[in-house]
DNA sequence: AACTCGGGGTC
DNA sequence: GACCCAGAGTT
Protein backbone atom coordinates (compact mmCIF):
# COMPACT_ATOMS: atom_id res chain seq x y z
CA UNK A 1 0.00 0.00 0.00
CA UNK A 2 1.64 3.52 -0.81
CA UNK A 3 1.57 5.80 1.81
CA UNK A 4 -0.75 9.20 1.95
CA UNK A 5 0.88 11.71 0.27
CA UNK A 6 -0.38 15.24 -0.20
CA UNK A 7 -2.48 15.89 -3.35
CA UNK A 8 -0.43 17.20 -6.16
CA UNK A 9 -1.12 20.75 -7.32
CA UNK A 10 -2.84 21.26 -10.51
CA UNK A 11 -0.01 21.87 -13.20
CA UNK A 12 -1.86 24.88 -14.99
CA UNK A 13 -3.19 26.75 -11.66
CA UNK A 14 1.18 26.89 -10.66
CA UNK A 15 1.43 28.38 -14.01
CA UNK A 16 -1.44 30.71 -13.55
CA UNK A 17 0.71 32.14 -10.73
CA UNK A 18 2.39 35.57 -11.52
CA UNK A 19 4.36 35.26 -7.95
CA UNK A 20 5.12 31.72 -8.65
CA UNK A 21 6.61 32.72 -11.82
CA UNK A 22 8.75 35.63 -11.03
CA UNK A 23 10.29 33.58 -8.71
CA UNK A 24 11.23 30.69 -11.28
CA UNK A 25 12.46 33.33 -13.44
CA UNK A 26 14.54 35.61 -10.30
CA UNK A 27 16.25 31.96 -9.41
CA UNK A 28 16.82 30.60 -12.08
CA UNK A 29 18.77 33.54 -14.11
CA UNK A 30 19.97 34.37 -10.71
CA UNK A 31 21.88 30.58 -10.44
CA UNK A 32 22.91 30.69 -14.63
CA UNK A 33 24.64 33.47 -13.74
CA UNK A 34 27.17 31.99 -11.67
CA UNK A 35 26.67 28.09 -12.91
CA UNK A 36 26.81 28.40 -17.14
CA UNK A 37 29.37 26.29 -18.57
CA UNK A 38 31.81 28.40 -20.67
CA UNK A 39 30.83 26.31 -24.12
CA UNK A 40 32.08 27.26 -27.76
CA UNK A 41 29.03 28.25 -29.21
CA UNK A 42 28.35 30.62 -25.78
CA UNK A 43 31.48 32.88 -27.02
CA UNK A 44 29.55 34.62 -29.64
CA UNK A 45 25.50 35.67 -30.50
CA UNK A 46 26.33 34.77 -34.08
CA UNK A 47 23.24 33.40 -35.18
CA UNK A 48 24.92 31.35 -38.17
CA UNK A 49 27.28 29.56 -35.20
CA UNK A 50 24.45 29.58 -33.01
CA UNK A 51 22.27 27.90 -35.80
CA UNK A 52 24.88 24.86 -36.30
CA UNK A 53 25.26 24.22 -32.53
CA UNK A 54 21.10 23.65 -31.85
CA UNK A 55 21.43 21.69 -34.92
CA UNK A 56 24.61 19.49 -33.91
CA UNK A 57 22.90 19.48 -30.57
CA UNK A 58 19.47 17.96 -32.12
CA UNK A 59 19.14 14.35 -30.10
CA UNK A 60 22.68 14.86 -29.56
CA UNK A 61 25.12 14.75 -26.12
CA UNK A 62 26.51 18.80 -25.84
CA UNK A 63 30.29 16.32 -24.76
CA UNK A 64 29.93 14.58 -28.13
CA UNK A 65 29.11 17.97 -30.11
CA UNK A 66 31.77 20.03 -29.03
CA UNK A 67 35.08 18.87 -31.17
CA UNK A 68 32.36 18.61 -33.98
CA UNK A 69 31.71 22.23 -33.83
CA UNK A 70 35.04 23.46 -33.73
CA UNK A 71 35.95 21.61 -36.71
CA UNK A 72 32.66 22.62 -38.42
CA UNK A 73 33.15 26.48 -37.87
CA UNK A 74 36.57 26.12 -38.59
CA UNK A 75 36.17 25.15 -42.14
CA UNK A 76 32.97 26.96 -42.41
CA UNK A 77 33.08 29.57 -40.70
CA UNK A 78 30.63 31.37 -42.52
CA UNK A 79 27.17 30.55 -44.04
CA UNK A 80 28.38 31.54 -47.84
CA UNK A 81 31.19 29.52 -47.34
CA UNK A 82 29.06 26.64 -46.30
CA UNK A 83 27.06 27.09 -49.10
CA UNK A 84 29.52 27.13 -51.46
CA UNK A 85 30.92 23.57 -50.20
CA UNK A 86 29.97 20.30 -51.18
CA UNK A 87 27.93 17.88 -49.62
CA UNK A 88 30.35 15.62 -49.29
CA UNK A 89 32.34 18.00 -47.91
CA UNK A 90 30.16 18.75 -45.20
CA UNK A 91 29.08 15.19 -44.93
CA UNK A 92 32.85 14.13 -44.29
CA UNK A 93 33.17 16.74 -41.06
CA UNK A 94 29.60 15.72 -40.02
CA UNK A 95 30.64 11.80 -40.13
CA UNK A 96 30.48 10.10 -36.58
CA UNK A 97 27.66 12.28 -35.47
CA UNK A 98 24.88 10.45 -37.09
CA UNK A 99 21.31 11.51 -37.86
CA UNK A 100 23.06 12.77 -41.31
CA UNK A 101 19.82 14.22 -42.72
CA UNK A 102 20.69 17.39 -40.20
CA UNK A 103 24.07 17.86 -42.35
CA UNK A 104 22.06 17.98 -45.23
CA UNK A 105 19.56 20.06 -44.42
CA UNK A 106 22.13 22.61 -42.90
CA UNK A 107 23.58 22.44 -46.03
CA UNK A 108 20.51 23.42 -48.32
CA UNK A 109 19.35 25.97 -45.86
CA UNK A 110 22.66 27.37 -46.01
CA UNK A 111 21.99 28.04 -49.53
CA UNK A 112 18.85 29.14 -49.32
CA UNK A 113 19.55 31.44 -47.23
CA UNK A 114 22.51 33.28 -49.35
CA UNK A 115 19.87 32.92 -52.98
CA UNK A 116 16.97 34.72 -50.28
CA UNK A 117 18.40 36.75 -47.64
CA UNK A 118 21.73 37.59 -48.69
CA UNK A 119 23.28 35.20 -46.67
CA UNK A 120 22.08 36.95 -43.60
CA UNK A 121 20.46 34.96 -41.10
CA UNK A 122 17.06 35.73 -41.07
CA UNK A 123 15.37 37.12 -37.77
CA UNK A 124 12.06 36.56 -38.70
CA UNK A 125 10.43 33.43 -36.74
CA UNK A 126 7.88 32.40 -40.08
CA UNK A 127 11.57 32.56 -42.19
CA UNK A 128 13.12 30.86 -40.00
CA UNK A 129 10.54 27.82 -39.19
CA UNK A 130 10.46 27.24 -43.43
CA UNK A 131 14.28 26.45 -43.38
CA UNK A 132 14.90 22.49 -43.64
CA UNK A 133 15.89 20.91 -40.35
CA UNK A 134 14.68 24.10 -38.19
CA UNK A 135 11.60 23.01 -36.18
CA UNK A 136 9.52 24.60 -33.17
CA UNK A 137 12.11 24.29 -30.88
CA UNK A 138 15.77 24.92 -32.83
CA UNK A 139 13.51 28.16 -34.28
CA UNK A 140 13.02 29.03 -30.57
CA UNK A 141 16.69 28.80 -29.74
CA UNK A 142 17.91 30.57 -32.34
CA UNK A 143 16.13 33.01 -32.32
CA UNK A 144 16.23 33.87 -28.49
CA UNK A 145 19.54 33.07 -28.03
CA UNK A 146 21.22 35.27 -31.31
CA UNK A 147 18.20 38.08 -31.61
CA UNK A 148 16.75 37.31 -27.84
CA UNK A 149 13.58 37.15 -29.13
CA UNK A 150 10.47 35.97 -26.82
CA UNK A 151 10.11 32.92 -28.40
CA UNK A 152 9.80 29.86 -26.51
CA UNK A 153 11.79 26.09 -26.24
CA UNK A 154 11.01 22.94 -25.40
CA UNK A 155 13.60 19.79 -25.47
CA UNK A 156 15.07 16.91 -23.92
CA UNK A 157 15.87 18.89 -20.53
CA UNK A 158 13.37 21.08 -20.17
CA UNK A 159 10.23 18.66 -20.67
CA UNK A 160 12.13 16.41 -17.68
CA UNK A 161 12.32 19.98 -15.32
CA UNK A 162 9.15 21.72 -16.51
CA UNK A 163 7.32 17.76 -15.72
CA UNK A 164 8.80 18.13 -12.30
CA UNK A 165 8.15 21.96 -11.89
CA UNK A 166 4.72 21.24 -12.64
CA UNK A 167 4.51 17.97 -10.38
CA UNK A 168 2.55 16.68 -13.89
CA UNK A 169 2.73 13.04 -13.77
CA UNK A 170 1.00 12.44 -17.49
CA UNK A 171 3.06 11.50 -20.24
CA UNK A 172 5.10 14.68 -21.67
CA UNK A 173 5.50 13.21 -24.82
CA UNK A 174 1.42 12.96 -25.37
CA UNK A 175 -0.27 15.12 -27.05
CA UNK A 176 -1.69 16.85 -23.82
CA UNK A 177 2.06 16.81 -21.84
CA UNK A 178 3.60 18.65 -24.96
CA UNK A 179 0.42 21.35 -25.21
CA UNK A 180 0.88 22.13 -21.58
CA UNK A 181 4.70 21.90 -21.55
CA UNK A 182 4.94 24.86 -23.99
CA UNK A 183 2.51 26.94 -22.68
CA UNK A 184 4.69 26.43 -19.79
CA UNK A 185 7.65 27.36 -21.21
CA UNK A 186 5.67 30.36 -22.91
CA UNK A 187 4.44 31.45 -20.01
CA UNK A 188 7.65 31.21 -18.03
CA UNK A 189 9.39 33.52 -20.11
CA UNK A 190 10.88 36.93 -18.87
CA UNK A 191 10.47 39.84 -20.47
CA UNK A 192 14.00 40.39 -21.02
CA UNK A 193 17.12 38.18 -21.42
CA UNK A 194 14.83 35.75 -22.92
CA UNK A 195 17.85 34.12 -24.36
CA UNK A 196 19.78 33.70 -20.98
CA UNK A 197 16.65 32.63 -20.18
CA UNK A 198 15.85 29.75 -21.81
CA UNK A 199 19.70 29.14 -21.84
CA UNK A 200 19.42 28.85 -17.89
CA UNK A 201 16.05 26.24 -18.01
CA UNK A 202 18.30 23.86 -20.18
CA UNK A 203 21.50 23.93 -18.17
CA UNK A 204 19.03 23.91 -14.91
CA UNK A 205 17.86 20.67 -16.77
CA UNK A 206 21.12 18.97 -17.68
CA UNK A 207 23.12 19.71 -14.70
CA UNK A 208 20.67 19.66 -11.72
CA UNK A 209 17.01 18.18 -12.64
CA UNK A 210 19.07 15.05 -14.79
CA UNK A 211 17.10 11.76 -15.22
CA UNK A 212 18.73 9.59 -12.65
CA UNK A 213 19.34 10.71 -9.59
CA UNK A 214 18.80 14.74 -9.86
CA UNK A 215 20.28 16.82 -7.45
CA UNK A 216 17.70 18.20 -5.41
CA UNK A 217 19.25 19.44 -2.68
CA UNK A 218 21.20 21.75 -4.34
CA UNK A 219 18.80 22.81 -7.17
CA UNK A 220 17.57 26.55 -6.59
CA UNK A 221 14.24 25.79 -7.81
CA UNK A 222 13.44 23.05 -4.90
CA UNK A 223 11.42 25.49 -2.85
CA UNK A 224 9.48 25.62 -5.62
CA UNK A 225 8.59 21.99 -7.18
CA UNK A 226 6.15 20.02 -5.80
CA UNK A 227 8.00 16.81 -6.89
CA UNK A 228 10.42 17.27 -4.49
CA UNK A 229 7.92 18.43 -1.95
CA UNK A 230 6.71 14.96 -2.67
CA UNK A 231 9.93 13.38 -3.25
CA UNK A 232 8.09 11.82 -6.56
CA UNK A 233 11.56 12.70 -8.46
CA UNK A 234 11.98 9.76 -9.34
CA UNK A 235 8.74 8.73 -11.31
CA UNK A 236 8.30 12.10 -12.88
CA UNK A 237 8.42 12.42 -15.98
CA UNK A 238 6.72 9.17 -16.47
CA UNK A 239 9.21 6.68 -18.07
CA UNK A 240 9.25 6.28 -21.94
CA UNK A 241 7.94 2.83 -23.46
CA UNK A 242 11.04 0.76 -23.98
CA UNK A 243 12.00 0.39 -27.26
CA UNK A 244 11.54 -3.03 -29.15
CA UNK A 245 15.32 -3.84 -30.45
CA UNK A 246 15.07 -6.12 -33.66
CA UNK A 247 18.22 -8.40 -33.74
CA UNK A 248 18.78 -8.60 -37.59
CA UNK A 249 22.11 -9.89 -39.70
CA UNK A 250 23.66 -7.98 -42.09
CA UNK A 251 26.65 -8.65 -44.32
CA UNK A 252 28.99 -6.48 -45.96
CA UNK A 253 31.23 -7.13 -49.03
CA UNK A 254 35.08 -5.91 -49.26
CA UNK A 255 35.24 -6.29 -53.27
CA UNK A 256 38.82 -6.16 -54.31
CA UNK A 257 40.29 -4.93 -57.95
CA UNK A 258 44.01 -4.71 -57.77
CA UNK A 259 44.62 -2.21 -54.57
CA UNK A 260 40.98 -0.95 -55.13
CA UNK A 261 37.79 -1.24 -53.59
CA UNK A 262 34.28 -0.63 -54.22
CA UNK A 263 32.07 1.65 -52.47
CA UNK A 264 28.33 3.26 -53.65
CA UNK A 265 26.95 6.41 -52.71
CA UNK A 266 23.71 5.61 -50.63
CA UNK A 267 20.86 7.24 -52.93
CA UNK A 268 17.99 9.41 -51.19
CA UNK A 269 15.39 7.17 -49.20
CA UNK A 270 17.78 4.85 -48.08
CA UNK A 271 20.11 4.46 -44.55
CA UNK A 272 22.85 6.81 -44.52
CA UNK A 273 22.19 8.92 -47.99
CA UNK A 274 24.76 10.87 -49.38
CA UNK A 275 27.29 8.20 -47.45
CA UNK A 276 29.41 6.10 -49.32
CA UNK A 277 29.19 2.45 -48.51
CA UNK A 278 30.20 -0.76 -48.97
CA UNK A 279 28.10 -3.60 -50.51
CA UNK A 280 25.79 -4.00 -47.38
CA UNK A 281 22.61 -6.18 -47.18
CA UNK A 282 20.42 -8.07 -45.17
CA UNK A 283 21.18 -12.02 -44.78
CA UNK A 284 20.26 -14.80 -42.72
CA UNK A 285 22.65 -16.85 -41.07
CA UNK A 286 20.32 -20.16 -40.67
CA UNK A 287 23.09 -21.79 -42.89
CA UNK A 288 26.05 -20.77 -43.84
CA UNK A 289 26.70 -22.29 -47.40
CA UNK A 290 24.00 -21.03 -48.76
CA UNK A 291 24.43 -17.92 -47.10
CA UNK A 292 27.67 -16.94 -48.68
CA UNK A 293 26.16 -18.09 -52.26
CA UNK A 294 23.73 -15.36 -51.64
CA UNK A 295 26.14 -12.77 -50.28
CA UNK A 296 28.11 -13.47 -53.59
CA UNK A 297 25.34 -12.74 -55.58
CA UNK A 298 24.13 -9.94 -54.29
CA UNK A 299 27.19 -7.76 -53.86
CA UNK A 300 27.53 -9.51 -57.74
CA UNK A 301 24.68 -7.35 -58.60
CA UNK A 302 25.07 -4.35 -56.90
CA UNK A 303 28.58 -3.94 -58.68
CA UNK A 304 27.60 -5.32 -61.79
CA UNK A 305 30.65 -7.71 -61.47
CA UNK A 306 31.64 -11.34 -61.41
CA UNK A 307 33.40 -12.11 -58.40
CA UNK A 308 35.56 -14.87 -56.64
CA UNK A 309 37.35 -15.95 -53.77
CA UNK A 310 34.82 -14.74 -51.60
CA UNK A 311 35.71 -15.32 -47.77
CA UNK A 312 34.57 -14.34 -44.91
CA UNK A 313 37.09 -11.74 -43.00
CA UNK A 314 35.34 -10.13 -39.73
CA UNK A 315 32.67 -9.60 -37.76
CA UNK A 316 31.07 -6.77 -35.89
CA UNK A 317 27.88 -5.62 -33.77
CA UNK A 318 26.70 -2.12 -33.73
CA UNK A 319 23.06 -0.85 -33.40
CA UNK A 320 21.02 1.72 -35.16
CA UNK A 321 17.86 3.41 -33.58
CA UNK A 322 16.38 -0.22 -32.92
CA UNK A 323 18.65 -2.36 -34.65
CA UNK A 324 21.04 -4.77 -33.34
CA UNK A 325 22.79 -5.57 -36.53
CA UNK A 326 25.37 -8.39 -36.45
CA UNK A 327 27.41 -7.51 -39.11
CA UNK A 328 30.03 -9.98 -40.97
CA UNK A 329 32.26 -8.57 -43.33
CA UNK A 330 33.61 -10.63 -46.61
CA UNK A 331 36.32 -9.94 -48.47
CA UNK A 332 35.96 -10.74 -52.55
CA UNK A 333 38.08 -10.12 -55.68
CA UNK A 334 36.78 -8.79 -58.58
CA UNK A 335 36.80 -11.14 -61.84
CA UNK A 336 35.51 -9.28 -64.84
CA UNK A 337 32.30 -6.80 -65.38
CA UNK A 338 28.95 -8.17 -65.38
CA UNK A 339 26.25 -6.80 -68.37
CA UNK A 340 23.53 -6.87 -66.49
CA UNK A 341 20.37 -5.48 -68.94
CA UNK A 342 19.51 -2.14 -67.80
CA UNK A 343 16.84 -1.83 -65.48
CA UNK A 344 17.03 -5.21 -63.73
CA UNK A 345 19.29 -2.73 -61.35
CA UNK A 346 17.21 -0.68 -59.03
CA UNK A 347 19.17 0.34 -56.67
CA UNK A 348 22.19 1.62 -59.01
CA UNK A 349 23.67 4.45 -57.74
CA UNK A 350 26.92 6.88 -58.06
CA UNK A 351 30.11 4.46 -57.31
CA UNK A 352 33.52 4.54 -57.37
CA UNK A 353 36.49 1.89 -57.29
CA UNK A 354 39.40 3.83 -54.98
CA UNK A 355 42.27 3.06 -52.80
CA UNK A 356 42.13 2.34 -49.11
CA UNK A 357 43.90 5.73 -48.25
CA UNK A 358 41.45 7.20 -50.64
CA UNK A 359 38.67 6.30 -48.21
CA UNK A 360 40.00 8.92 -45.82
CA UNK A 361 38.40 11.51 -48.23
CA UNK A 362 34.80 10.09 -48.09
CA UNK A 363 32.07 10.19 -45.13
CA UNK A 364 31.33 6.85 -44.02
CA UNK A 365 29.18 5.07 -41.61
CA UNK A 366 30.41 4.10 -38.58
CA UNK A 367 31.06 1.11 -39.61
CA UNK A 368 32.13 1.52 -43.28
CA UNK A 369 34.67 3.76 -41.22
CA UNK A 370 35.46 1.07 -38.90
CA UNK A 371 35.64 -1.34 -41.89
CA UNK A 372 38.08 1.25 -43.72
CA UNK A 373 40.11 1.11 -40.61
CA UNK A 374 40.48 -2.80 -40.11
CA UNK A 375 41.70 -2.34 -44.05
CA UNK A 376 44.50 0.02 -43.50
CA UNK A 377 46.09 -1.78 -41.09
CA UNK A 378 49.32 -3.99 -41.88
CA UNK A 379 48.68 -6.64 -43.68
CA UNK A 380 49.80 -8.89 -40.84
CA UNK A 381 47.37 -8.32 -38.80
CA UNK A 382 44.77 -8.99 -41.38
CA UNK A 383 46.30 -12.22 -42.32
CA UNK A 384 45.96 -13.20 -38.87
CA UNK A 385 42.40 -12.56 -39.06
CA UNK A 386 42.10 -14.18 -42.52
CA UNK A 387 43.57 -17.10 -40.73
CA UNK A 388 41.45 -18.18 -38.58
CA UNK A 389 38.80 -19.42 -40.89
CA UNK A 390 38.94 -23.34 -41.10
CA UNK A 391 41.87 -24.61 -43.31
C1' DA B 1 0.20 8.91 -32.92
C1' DA B 2 3.73 6.27 -34.44
C1' DC B 3 7.67 5.68 -37.12
C1' DT B 4 12.40 6.78 -39.02
C1' DC B 5 16.92 8.48 -38.56
C1' DG B 6 22.96 7.13 -35.68
C1' DG B 7 26.07 7.16 -32.75
C1' DG B 8 28.05 7.58 -28.37
C1' DG B 9 27.85 8.43 -23.20
C1' DT B 10 26.62 6.47 -18.91
C1' DC B 11 25.46 3.76 -15.15
C1' DG C 1 22.20 -4.20 -21.55
C1' DA C 2 19.00 -0.33 -20.96
C1' DC C 3 18.38 4.34 -20.97
C1' DC C 4 19.40 8.81 -22.64
C1' DC C 5 20.62 12.74 -25.62
C1' DA C 6 19.64 21.23 -26.58
C1' DG C 7 14.30 16.97 -32.58
C1' DA C 8 12.69 17.09 -37.39
C1' DG C 9 10.09 15.12 -40.81
C1' DT C 10 7.12 11.64 -42.74
C1' DT C 11 3.34 8.40 -42.73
Amino acid sequence: MPRNRPPLPDPVSLLESPPWRKKVRQKLLRWYAGAARDLPWRKSRNPYHIWVSEVMLQQTQVATVIPYFARFIDQFPTIDSLAVADEEQVLRLWEGLGYYRRARQLHRAAREIVATHQGQFPSNPTHVERLPGIGRYTAGAILSIAFDARRPILEANTIRLFSRLLAYDGDPRSAHGQELLWRAAEILLPRREIGQFNQAIMELGSLVCTPRQPACGTCPLRSLCPTFAANLQDEIPKAARRVQYEEIHEAAVVIWRGRKVWLRRCVEGERWAGLWDFPRFPCQTSDKEADAYLVQEKAERQSQSRLGNLRQWTQMKHGVTRFRIQLTVFQADFLQESSIAEGTNPTASESRWITVSQLNELPLSATGRKIAQQLSKPPVAQRKNTSARKS
